[in-house]
DNA sequence: GTACAAGCTGGAGTTCACTCCAAGTCAAGG
DNA sequence: CCTTGACTTGGAGTGAACTCCAGCTTGTAC
């Protein structure tokens, strides 16, 4: 598989699959014997949890944190679990926090809803008083 | 009220809060007759606003649009309910697509869990064995 | 009244995460 | 074979949102 069709499939420009090896947050991809990038399962996989992770607001350098202590195998895994579980509690803020936003949003829209009832009243009666 | 009270209160930088000021996110503030800024109730009431939605990242120029149309009174209602609403609909998707996320990073530590589970049992089974 | 902390301005610098570019190589169709 | 489009690299450029700085003025404490 080569790059434009993993952009294409995962929804990543191959700019930013190719920033994302350079900087080690993929491990590097096969290539053809000419040099050309040829993505297996495993690599996609990656790519999809590199791309959720970022779509969560996960920062980068934590995923290069990460990443890299797969590739050192299995003795890094409680270490990688702190990681999880420390993103996980940020991430976790984070909706609360956007959720009172919301509410103060849901507020503010109700108030306009009503400023609106209003004004559209307002106008009915000045229609009325016209009308006499 | 000066700019580094409102800072401490609000918990944005004096750079900030000039800054946004600069840029028309926030209405010019009163000075005294040297030119110090001289922050009221309205003000802070507008700091906070700002800082609240800033915080769930809706995005400066958004912002700036709505806070323009708050100070071209009561006629741009409507637009800013508009506003509101598109927002609030943005921030909907992202919290859901946060909260998938989310459920993705809790099921990714369950696995770990799982993993630290069984690396301990082997361990007391060494440990067994060597007693043996 | 003299430090010195805090305010002011315009503009430059920073960080994050891409995104684009130039210049060159490679592959598939006609 | 030759064109055309996709791939390669290293490095430069971008945009959003601050953040910092130099050089100046102002307010306060002793």
């Amino acid at each position: 598989m080569k790059i434009s069709e993993v952009s294409q499939e995962c929804g990543v420009s191959a700019d930013t699959l190719r920033y994302y090896e350079r900087i080690g947050l993929l491990s590097p991809v096969n290539r053809t014997e000419s040099g050309i990038r040829d993505y297996d399962e495993g690599d996609l996989k990656r790519v999809e949890f590199v791309k959720c992770m970022r779509s969560a607001g996960l920062p980068i350098e934590v995923l290069i944190e990460y990443v890299g202590l797969v590739a050192q195998g299995d003795k890094t895994a409680e270490m990688r679990r702190e990681i999880l579980v420390e993103q996980r509690e940020l991430l976790l803020n984070k909706i609360e926090g956007l959720e009172k936003v919301l509410g103060i949003l849901d507020h503010k829209i109700e108030v306009y809803n009503q400023i609106m009832l209003r004004i559209e009243q307002n106008f009915a009666e000045k229609e009325l008083e016209t009308e006499k």
